[in-house]
DNA sequence: AAGCACATGTAAACAGTTACATGATTAA
DNA sequence: TTAATCATGTAACTGTTTACATGTGCTT
């Protein structure tokens, strides 16, 4: 199962879509969500559909060809919220998989997204420790000249680890909301 | 020119490194470097040699084929440099261009940095402005339902803008450092 | 009448992952 | 002697982008 599929999925969970609203949802990169063009939605739509996670209706609309609006099966329902309660794959870069199960959080119960984000914070709390501990290696930045390699590396890892602080505090902030401790 | 051409660059631009090396660097993400196989830098190590790019030099070493190191040509130093120093595309998801430009910044003056990073501001500064316009839409996540796909909203909104004022917050500390005012 | 938003598709190229394949050197 | 690390490559597949292709309905 791709992403993909689950951002589809994720979508049609909120209501019937016609591809070309898929489409225009995924191609602006705001709020986090996936992206992607409707080059590669419309055959993965088919796909889907021969999966029996999707189904068409053809509704009256403009054009050449028929106007599609696509509803989550039983199945395909199903399959989303097996993915949203799986274990997370480790972080990697790029393309988030947590932050593309959060827009699908609003399925799964308190318990659910509390256990979500705890697997999360850890992963992240892991990969800061590991900035720190690379970072007392690199130096302390005002020390280093401009035009030094390691002046460009402890930029880089001040993004680093700056990024994974915002995600830990994100963590911190959802489970206090969700009145969890963290 | 694709990144992975440019992160190789980059990387060469420290000094002779093995594919081998390189492979090393790009497999592990830390650091907000470019992440890449090995399967995909052997052939574009090979392409990059056609193009006179960098060359290798065949060095004592295991194994059944010559081990190889190669080394920027100043064709290659030249299409790093001008890289650097043109515009920097739009904010896309994903793989980020700006962060591996950060990781050769000690090749710029610390005027070229200085635009670097201020161009870097004002495209997170204009979608923080997105953000915010959009969140006054969804409304206030203490108000929202659990079960709501607001409240899913609602989070994934709250991480997009956190990550925003995380980078513009970078922006701010590297131009102090830099000894420029924001 | 021109231009834009709606609407769906395909083709070709490029980027990236996973798996296959080989074998020397070094350390436990 | 067994395992890890060094070292380089290819093949098949999957994912993503860019460009081509068509035509309606609405607004200016």
């Amino acid at each position: 199962m791709s992403a993909l599929r689950h951002a589809i999925l994720g979508l049609l969970a909120r209501g019937a879509h016609t591809g070309y609203a898929i489409a225009k949802q995924m191609d602006r990169p705001l709020s986090y969500f996936w992206q992607a063009r409707h080059s590669q939605i419309y055959p993965q739509l088919e796909a889907m559909t021969r999966d029996r996670l999707i189904e068409p209706t053809t509704i009256p609309g403009p054009g050449p060809r028929p106007t599609k609006e696509y509803r989550l099966t039983e199945a395909g329902r199903e399959v989303l919220l097996a993915w949203l309660i799986s274990p997370l794959p480790p972080l990697q870069a790029g393309r988030d998989d947590f932050q593309l199960r959060i827009w699908s959080a609003w399925l799964l119960s308190r318990d659910q997204v509390v256990a979500l984000v705890r697997q999360r914070r850890a992963l992240v709390a892991e990969r800061l420790a590991e900035y720190e501990s690379t970072m007392t290696g690199v130096g302390a930045g005002d020390d280093l000249s401009l035009d030094d390699p390691l002046f460009a590396e402890w930029m880089s890892l001040q993004a680093g680890k700056g990024y994974e602080e915002h995600r830990l505090r994100w963590c911190d902030q959802m489970l206090t909301r969700l009145g969890a401790n963290t």
